[in-house]
DNA sequence: TAAATTCCTATCAAAAATATAGGAATTATT
DNA sequence: AATAATTCCTATATTTTTGATAGGAATTTA
């Protein structure tokens, strides 16, 4: 039930184009330096993220990454999806679909099916935006201890 | 994100046994058997069942499982949190511990926390029994369509 | 004593995750 | 035109995790 390094690089990729894109663009070098991650790695994951639409490319000298959205566009369900593959916590439930035999007589699938809509709910709610104003209200809700009720 | 086969391999384990104890013990033999699933391979996951007092176990001849207190005394949080390790989605809040240096002014801790408090308040809602029972209502709450509003 | 079982330890194989390497293609700048 | 900086592509290597198997010791019932 781990989110793995794809996804949590990805997700610190899209907040650091958001806070230093300004109206350029920004070398993943750049970007590899300031997260402390190898640049090499990210490049893989960016590919991901490049393909999915969610990054603007320009090749070339003074080249780079930049949003293809405004941040508040991108939910956190979406990114995570595609870079983790699927956000599914079971095989069965993968593409939307049932493809299990036995899912019909499958005591287990609808606790699997309750979760992974619980995860998507709140993974929906959530946007970049969000995530780089530290709303915390918004991603803690009840458990922010800081917000007022 | 995926639960692993231990994971869904035990709540078949506790669900097969809820379903077949009776006042008696059931040997994993009967339990791989009717689960489809290998018998060696269930040794390993009914160990941690054991270790973590979900289960009583019987030695011998006629020996075998049987669950350790009634269906509604599980909570599929606490099963699950056993048999994965941790339900935690990232490294940095196992252990209710925030172990990573950078958390102080790391933007995407507050997501993970939040993901983290999301998984746990579903998972801590349902129990062995509502699985048993079907209740589809308890599982799937607003997304269940043949349940009334 | 025999049969059926849990329990324990070790090992293996396959898959997935994480990371690295080298170089081709592209672009801005000089 | 040349150079430097960059994305892009493909391949490979390494490490970790997952899923599974094997053999036999200990226990209990009949």
């Amino acid at each position: 039930m781990m989110v793995s390094s794809k996804g949590k690089y990805a997700l610190l990729v899209m907040v650091d184009l958001a806070q230093n894109q300004g109206d350029g663009h920004v070398s993943l070098a750049d970007i590899a330096e300031r997260q402390g991650l190898s640049m090499k790695y990210l490049e893989s994951i960016v590919a991901i993220l490049n393909k999915g639409d969610m990054l603007q490319s320009l090749r070339g000298k003074n080249g780079g990454y930049r949003l293809a959205r405004p941040a508040s566009d991108y939910r956190m369900s979406e990114l995570l999806a595609l870079t983790e593959g699927s956000l599914a916590p079971v095989e069965c439930i993968k593409n939307n679909d049932l493809n299990c035999d036995r899912a019909a007589s499958c005591m287990t699938l609808p606790l699997w099916v309750g979760l992974d809509r619980a995860i998507m709910k709140y993974l929906s709610t959530v946007t970049l935006e969000d995530v780089i104003n530290g709303d915390r209200k918004k991603m803690l809700g009840d458990w922010c201890e800081t917000c007022e009720a």
